[in-house]
DNA sequence: CTGAAAGCGCTTACAG
DNA sequence: CTGAAAGCGCTTACAG
């Protein structure tokens, strides 16, 4: 029924467990003849070591924990499948976890990694996330963080951003330039670094072009389906309507897409519509949705870099600010 | 910089340890009051049991292995979150693994679930698996092996699969029956399940409409974006070329919409196109694509079910054939 | 109701 | 080069 153990090799072979635990290890001290032998026979009986019983007495557990809101918007997936391989490629194990947008679910995510050891955690706050003690606790047990995208900014974790606020003032500025007057933003939430930063990059644009803005035209948050449309439509629906709406993400901007449809509006003549993230979905809807790229693997190659330096020297590492950017298609004029 | 074990906490109530354990664990030979203090002071301290040690001694970890070949596409990140969450709610643990299309992955995989002593694993076979010996390896320890969707006949697994065959002849009978009279087949591999399935489908429709097929005009595999982009390509660039395509996935539909794209074939008027899937995409794409619904979240919900049986009685569980459904949009006149 | 003993599978000093 | 001792954090019979 259980696994062949190290016991079983042992008497397989007249030798000590011990003897056995080192040839596995390729422990020096062990004659190579020896170390053959055991692992030939390892082979044979199918041995697996225990993950366990290693964890628990050799302190770490070569395993990388990944917490992360959602799994099924194309953002994260392709992310965590980044983020996944070069950590196994490194010779850890990578767990990934889903908070489903959730704090309750994110702090028990994190408190699993605990009981298993992790040596390190990669994670992206939820929306509704406040309270970063647990991250805390996290370092204080000596187990590194870092966030990438969605950030906790606090110098004792690491941070992996983009360039947010810089690439959304180019691509509003090119938009404007192309003459549209009345722009809105379908935005994300302040209190987000992302929200904020494109939300900040969209302001700049519109100082530049000397444009001040109805404040009604920024509309905060609603990452829910139904909530994203109503937004849209409201927005599309006034009598003095936008001209160009800037969006948080690819997929809001999918939806004025639809609204924009059903309201017998085109696009880019009538209305010019920005995405952000160049998500597949971008090259699907017609016509295609000018946006901004952010360099997934990039950012996840950096990520797990920088905890790998946090795992070797708590101290000497710094925060990476990869680059976004402009990919003009065809929805704006 | 370690955590707190239940050594400390016992310490802190001059209690023995194995009284905290028991306590912490709602053990009805302890008294109540020891129970409420030990709890207490354990959340106090920020105590978090370390899951290796107890997975160690009482030989279940409460977790359960999810394997797929990839996550970065919406099919298996979609299905992988409907299993996370069902697995979740029912108090296991769930840890999700990523083949990438290769066996030897998936073999490690396996092995390190082995390693880290799963109650069970939900699988989906790789691309090109031809070996089922690490399953069968796996049903030997007392795991249990629920493969959904990409399926690996042998009655000792469990099974959750879709009925294919039946939707695939219904599809392509229905647009046959719009007057399209060259159908051709984008298929998967003969040698999985469902690419068989569905290619047994769409013959079955053709011998209904007694349709002899070109048996050039079925076309196996090509799952990376190049090829798949190249067999659309020869199909359509023939002088006698097809007027309808029953595509294995919404994938390779999307594919099919490009190349009709760049050749100024119209879609539905000169090519009808079939997608399987229901994804996303199916609704981005326009015209919007005809396809075959599969209900990700029941064959989630039967695959964790179907697990579980397994996991309390090896006999007594039966297979499960969830069922897909047309949905008929504007890719077919 | 509480504690002492034994052990899960493994590794790490320490002897020999 | 090999083995005996100790222990990682926890749980499970078994005494008392």
């Amino acid at each position: 029924m259980n696994g062949v153990t190290q016991s079983d090799i042992a008497k397989a072979l007249n030798l000590s467990r011990e003897t056995v635990s080192k040839a596995l290890n390729g422990n020096p001290h062990v004659s190579s003849a020896t170390i053959d032998k055991v692992n030939k026979v390892a082979k044979e009986m199918g041995y697996v070591p225990n993950h366990f019983a290693r964890s628990l007495v050799s302190r770490n557990s070569k395993t990388i924990g990944i917490v992360v809101p959602k799994i099924s918007h194309s953002f994260f997936s392709n992310i965590v499948e980044f983020l996944y391989k070069d950590i196994i490629n490194r010779g850890y194990y990578a767990i990934p976890m889903i908070s489903f947008e959730n704090k309750n679910n994110e702090i028990l995510n994190i408190q699993t990694l605990f009981s298993m050891n992790v040596d390190g955690i990669i994670a992206n706050i939820s929306q509704d996330f406040t309270d970063e003690n647990i991250y805390l606790e996290s370092v204080r047990r000596g187990i590194p963080v870092v966030f990438f995208d969605r950030v906790i900014e606090n110098p004792i974790f690491g941070q992996v951003t983009t360039n947010d606020r810089e690439t959304s003032c180019e691509i509003v500025s090119y938009a404007l330039s192309k003459g549209y007057e009345r722009p809105a933003h379908l935005a994300g939430y302040t209190h987000i670094n992302i929200g904020r930063e494109r939300r900040n990059g969209f302001m700049d644009a519109l100082n530049k072009y000397g444009i001040t803005i109805n404040p009604d035209w920024i509309i905060e948050g609603g990452f829910r389906p139904d909530a994203r449309y109503k937004n849209a439509m409201n927005l599309l629906t006034q009598k003095d309507r936008p001209d160009l709406i800037f969006c948080f993400n690819d997929s809001v901007a999918e939806c004025v897409y639809q609204v924009a449809g059903k309201l017998g509006i085109s696009i880019p003549d009538e209305l010019g519509v920005i995405g952000f993230g160049n998500l597949k979905l971008s090259t699907l809807v017609r016509p295609l949705l000018t946006t901004v790229d952010l360099p997934l693997e990039s950012i996840a190659k950096k990520s797990v870099q920088l905890l790998m330096d946090k795992m070797e020297d708590e101290d000497e590492t710094e925060n990476v600010v990869t680059r976004s950017k402009l990919v003009i298609r065809n929805s704006c004029r």
